[in-house]
DNA sequence: GTGAAAGCGCTAACAA
DNA sequence: TTGTTAGCGCTTTCAC
């Protein structure tokens, strides 16, 4: 019953099936050296018989490469930090890249021991991804390898990261708002506490200030919440009654809002126009009417950062400091005008 | 500035720094045959100075273990696999073993191609998970390490896959329905042709008939989104107006039926109890009410997978099969009687 | 109690 | 054109 204890095929296994020396199959194998065509066919043939797979952990040890990187995330895998790990699989599988993933549940001790284990794996560099884009502690001064940090970013300066452009997303959220005539845009979002959460409400407040349009009221910080995006629409509505457009800071408080709004009376988009920010699919479309909503681009934010992982690892010199990725609007039903 | 191109400390190192030979600091560092307190203090206090770490894959090629396994998932990291990830990983990294990720976005050229890189690193066993439950083609015939499908299962009835126990959990959620009093249960889920869809279809059958009960007319199947939830409370509302309960294949689907509900005046739970399922938080909780649901408890999936594969891996005699784990049912404001 | 040497699977430089 | 050999970093006999 134990196929499994059979170990795997060696090259000398191959050499000999194919009745030549060890040296002279990995030459064929790897099309090296001058050999006779009708040898090197032999050598493939056994090589492709026996299943053949030349064990990465040897040619590791001998290249002093191992062609492997670490993923840590502090974000138990989640909404933010998958689509950052999946774009950062994409550059780095390219490239014949084997990822280790470790979560840490945001605990210092494990990621501490985590990236122990990786660096005694010869990870050739370490991702760290997160759910918020507030500056971190460093994972570990002076690694022997390099580290970038993707949708978080660490309090040392000399520390590279990739965060998405909050502000700037904010201000397309709010031009197009204006663009469609909206002029008294109200801004309900997260606690003000999340870096996220104050960034986006200076863009709010930025593009209102280039287009000389004034706010309908101050920005109501909150919860990232649909319960508060109800609340916050219901204090809105009372505080602004003439608001004609709400820029949210997520999804789901714009669903919350958009409940309220239909709950009172409003109509969306034609008396209320509505965005979102996240582009998170079940939500936005879920809403009624679909949301228009500012998307992070998660995937090239861990395809920027592993991209520029792989460039420090072959060579590029490191530079410290933060990169800030565009985000782009998603026009839906909600600003239909 | 290359802090990056200085190379890992190796044990040649220590010993030299600790003035024993090569041999000695091993077996000081291993806690490894007899020798001198003192000699054992030395070596340590060198290998600490220089930050040594032992090169794992220099053990691995050694011992013919390498301490790792390949996680592959066809989910694109969703919604379902994150968690069972999540479970495996819990179990996987108790025993020091690390996992290899991989995200075949659904192409199975790009599967095989994982799966060759996986055995090439010598992984000591895969664990494949899914977002469906439905049978898959195997990851491979014959390969000469263990495989077991979490959230998926194979076709091949050799092999071992871990599912949701869907049939007990709908019988879960109906009965506790029937138990709060209710006596017109209608189901609204997703496409019949996951087989989801239908095994949960027929736990709501099975319940009902254990109870000598009738369904409010024959379960509808859908979509697997909020818009089919509408529609479908719509439909239910208008062929069995005596509804009293609604079972719905997905917690997204609850959402929509407690949308219309209170959009036709319909009082949840009063006059209508709901139950959902998968429990996904955002969803469940952001609903009005928030929603009783049954968890899948896909950490304790990823969890069984894995204990199953370090089992195999440790000598335990593969079994194919299939073994379903048990869903839980949650509480909450739908079905408060 | 400590050191020398063999060998895990592989590649590359050198000999034949 | 092919074979031999050294060695990547480590552990483990087996001498001393």
């Amino acid at each position: 019953m134990s196929e499994f204890s059979r170990r795997a095929v060696t090259i000398r296994e191959v050499a000999a099936a194919a009745g030549v020396s060890i040296g002279t199959a990995s030459k064929a194998l790897n099309g090296q050296g001058r050999l006779r065509e009708e040898t090197r066919a032999r050598v493939m043939a056994a090589a492709e018989r026996l299943e053949f797979r030349p064990n990465k952990l040897a040619q590791g040890l001998l290249h002093g490469r191992t062609f492997t990187v670490g993923l840590v995330t502090c974000d138990s895998f989640g909404r933010f930090s998958i689509p950052v790990m999946l774009g950062a699989e994409d550059a780095l599988g390219a490239g014949q890249i084997s990822v280790f993933m470790c979560d840490t549940r945001d605990d210092p001790i494990r990621e501490r021991h985590y990236v122990e284990r990786l660096l005694a794996r010869r990870v050739e560099g370490i991702i760290v991804t997160g759910r918020r884009t507030e500056p971190r502690p460093s994972i570990g001064a002076d690694l022997p390898v390099p580290v970038v940090y993707a949708m978080t970013q660490s309090t040392e300066p000399a520390d590279f990261s990739v965060i998405p452009d909050d502000l700037g997303g904010s201000m397309l959220a709010v031009r197009h708002l204006l663009a469609t005539g909206r002029r008294r845009v109200g801004h309900i979002t997260g606690p003000q506490r999340f870096l996220a959460a104050r960034t986006r409400a200076e863009g709010f407040a930025d593009a209102l200030a280039e287009a000389g349009a004034t706010a309908a009221g101050d920005p109501l910080f909150g919860e990232w919440s649909e319960e508060w995006g109800r609340q916050g629409a219901d204090i809105l509505l009372r505080t602004q009654p003439d608001v004609d457009a709400v820029f949210c800071g997520s999804d789901q408080i714009a669903r919350g809002v958009a409940e309220t709004l239909r709950d009172r009376g409003r109509r969306i988009p034609d008396d209320v126009a509505l965005v979102g920010f996240d582009n998170w699919a079940p939500m936005a479309l879920g809403s009624r009417p679909p949301l228009t909503t500012v998307d992070l681009n998660l995937g090239e934010i861990g395809r920027a950062a592993a991209t520029h992982l792989l460039d420090v690892i072959g060579g590029v010199p490191h530079q410290g400091g933060v990169r800030r990725m565009p985000c782009s609007l998603v026009l839906r039903e909600s600003t239909r005008v």
